[in-house]
DNA sequence: AATCCGTCCAACCGCAATGCA
DNA sequence: TTGCATTGCGGTTGGACGGAT
């Protein structure tokens, strides 16, 4: 979606994720877990990095993931522990249910900052710089937001609304699967022989029947995925 | 209609922290 | 205790998109 789609030295996809994609990282973690992310992708199937599986299903296919935009209580809490904790993205999120530490720290920048020095070049001209704490600059934002900031993530939501944005490809589980993406990581992944060490058992190849007879899971998942 | 420009945000990168043998 | 592997975090990038010109 945002990157140009490429290759690195060693064969592995970069760039934006595709339905596919998401379908496949849904389906192994739903069933799996993610145990291990480094050698998650070989099993799943996926020609990516496990870096970049875990920050895809982190960020954007977890079941609990929240999405759209942020309500005022939110956008106060976040600028209320960003004066408190500064860029401790993940420790903010964690007091956001349903947001990623990504998503906080990307509204911040386009939204929240702006309206933070806004908010500061407004107050310098009546209070003296030297009297006034960061923490009262923040403590301020949350009386005089404005609806600008909404607005404009509301056309960003928008936005994505209609582009694919993953999660529409969530129909995976309400719409038929072909039989192509249940056999899929087999193919992909047959010239793989884990060692002793790896749990084989972790792997699709381990339940080659449960994947082909997938009515059960695909059950199990639609109850885990509704967004 | 075409182009420019600013905004948004998914995804990448590098480094720090943690776990484990 | 040490060194390697893995995970987690925060900063940054850059393409898509929409509005302005």
């Amino acid at each position: 979606m945002v990157r140009t789609p490429c290759c690195d030295k060693n064969g592995l996809k970069k760039g934006s994720w595709t339905q596919e994609e998401d379908k496949k990282l849904i389906a192994y973690v739903t069933r799996y877990g993610h145990w291990n992310w480094r050698l998650l992708p070989k099993y799943a199937g996926l020609a990516r990095c496990g870096k970049s599986c875990r920050l895809r299903w982190l960020n954007y296919l977890r079941p609990d993931v929240k999405r759209g935009n942020f309500s005022d209580e939110e956008e106060e809490t976040i600028v209320r522990l960003h004066g408190k904790l500064g860029n401790r993205w993940s420790t903010i999120a964690a007091e956001l249910p349903g947001r990623t530490d990504n998503e906080i720290k990307n509204h911040w920048h386009t939204v929240l900052k702006k309206r933070f020095q806004q908010n500061s070049i407004g107050k310098e001209a009546v209070i003296s710089e030297s009297s006034e704490t960061l923490s009262e600059n923040y403590s301020d934002l949350n009386t005089t937001s404005d609806t600008s900031g909404s607005a404009s993530a509301a056309a960003a939501t928008a936005t994505n609304d209609e582009s694919y944005d993953g999660l529409s490809g969530l129909d995976a589980y309400t719409e038929p699967l072909s039989v192509d993406f249940w056999t899929e990581p087999y193919l992909v992944d047959n010239s793989y022989v884990p060692p002793e060490s790896e749990p084989v058992y972790f792997s699709p190849m381990y339940e080659v029947e449960i994947w082909n007879q997938n009515e059960l899971f695909l059950q199990e998942c639609e109850g885990l995925f509704q967004w």
